[in-house]
DNA sequence: CCTCGCTGTAACTGGTTTGTAACCTCTCCC
DNA sequence: GGGAGAGGTTACAAACCAGTTACAGCGAGG
């Protein structure tokens, strides 16, 4: 679920420097050199964002933009242009351009990010419920509260993610590798265990038996699952 | 919630460039072209604003906006003119266009963006209320006053708007970059560890025990909360 | 030109959370 | 009933995180 930033930029040295930022915090990256066949890398790789230098050796970056704004894959996606002076602005800025936002060199690196991100929310937005009612659990998401009969949970971070994943996907079963990936996101350097571990935790905060478990079950030879039913 | 924006405009393509722009921050629109039956396409839609080209084929922009504000569902409906030439301008200026505004063209996305917002703000603002009580907390916005329990608090401008901005969010946790973005705006890049700098300061104003917080609360692993709640 | 208050940042601290390994227990199957 | 494999449990160190303090830069106002 990492966000993967498209990089076109020729000089290798700040290429490699907005990567090094842009990794730290958790994006995806590819960096093009931009050459001829940059478009075809960039409908390939499918970034969730694109920063373009305006200044490439072998083809225009407003021309490369103009060519993202046409492709089917590519239309929607937010471009960053990087210009080094203020008359390229004026032209970032024309209307028949199509970039979403720009930067002038030199920028710092907290501004790049904070551009990044402040795209990327956009697109983001969740279309998922405030409030979640699984059984006798209730979730609000906004309000990083959950409930179990009406008394309030104290989870940690961990505890509050996994549990929320297990009430959007009652009465399915995960095996640990699922597990992490959907709470933990994809680049974890974790143990398939610790999964073990967090779930034993979970047990201690809302089963009133933690060794048996009503809510939060075993299945065996395989993972866990959450069961909606609250009968006994 | 999102609000809604009317681009009234014949040229097809300038039409979804807007579109495309404005649907990428959050927003929804609907396209018309400016023929004879646009006010009552607009009244039944009830955009929150509208853009409006000044050339249109079949009916004057200025007309449209004649009876934009002569029907009572739209009157109060913002206006952001669209215009070619400079001359077209003198005529936007020589109405009495209230809270409007115009953009010549060529205008850059994130100018019309700025304007909707601005426009939109306004709007909010004037619905906002003049005095704002959350719990044992007043606060009056023209006179940026705030009392607790009915004694005023001495605050600076920083945590004046911070108290502000949890006070209308009640019950809600936000994590640093959301209050960075919501309280410093969208174009300041401070450090995310100084929303907690200031969080502290505020509350050493707020708190009978900073130490152990009854309103302003931290949520783990993920930001800060203000308690609607005033039982202990 | 000086002072004072506000603001943002860095550095340090103490407590909490988290991931892992090691060991234990259970279950299934022979 | 014994063994193998899977999950349960525990302890612990490292990482993380928020609280706090100190301080420098800045701007306003004397």
């Amino acid at each position: 679920m990492p966000k993967r930033i498209a990089i076109v930029e020729d000089e290798a040295e700040l290429a490699s420097l907005i990567e090094y930022n842009l990794q730290r915090n958790g994006y995806q990256t590819l960096i093009l050199r931009g050459s001829g066949d940059t478009l075809k890398s960039l409908e390939q790789y499918r970034p969730d964002l694109i920063v373009l230098d305006v200044m490439l050796p072998e083809i225009d970056g407003f021309e490369i933009c103009r060519e993202v704004r046409r492709s089917s894959v590519l239309a929607r996606t937010p471009v960053v242009f990087l210009t080094a002076r203020s008359d390229e602005v004026d032209r970032v800025l024309g209307l028949e351009i199509g970039g979403d936002d720009y930067m002038t060199k030199p920028f710092s690196p907290r501004e790049l990010i904070a551009r990044v991100k402040a795209h990327l929310r956009r697109e983001e937005m969740d279309n998922e419920p405030e409030t979640l009612e699984t059984g006798p659990f209730k979730l609000e998401r906004t309000a990083r509260r959950v409930f179990l009969d009406g008394r309030e949970l104290d989870l940690t971070s961990t505890e509050f993610r996994l549990l929320e994943f297990f009430l959007t996907h009652p009465g399915r079963a995960y095996n640990r590798e699922q597990l992490l990936e959907a709470v933990w996101g994809e680049q974890r350097y974790v143990t398939l265990r610790t999964v073990d571990v967090h779930i034993r935790r979970l047990r201690e905060r809302i089963e009133q038996q933690p060794d048996n478990p009503r809510y939060l079950t075993t299945v065996r030879g395989f993972g866990y699952r959450f069961e909606e039913k609250s009968e006994g």
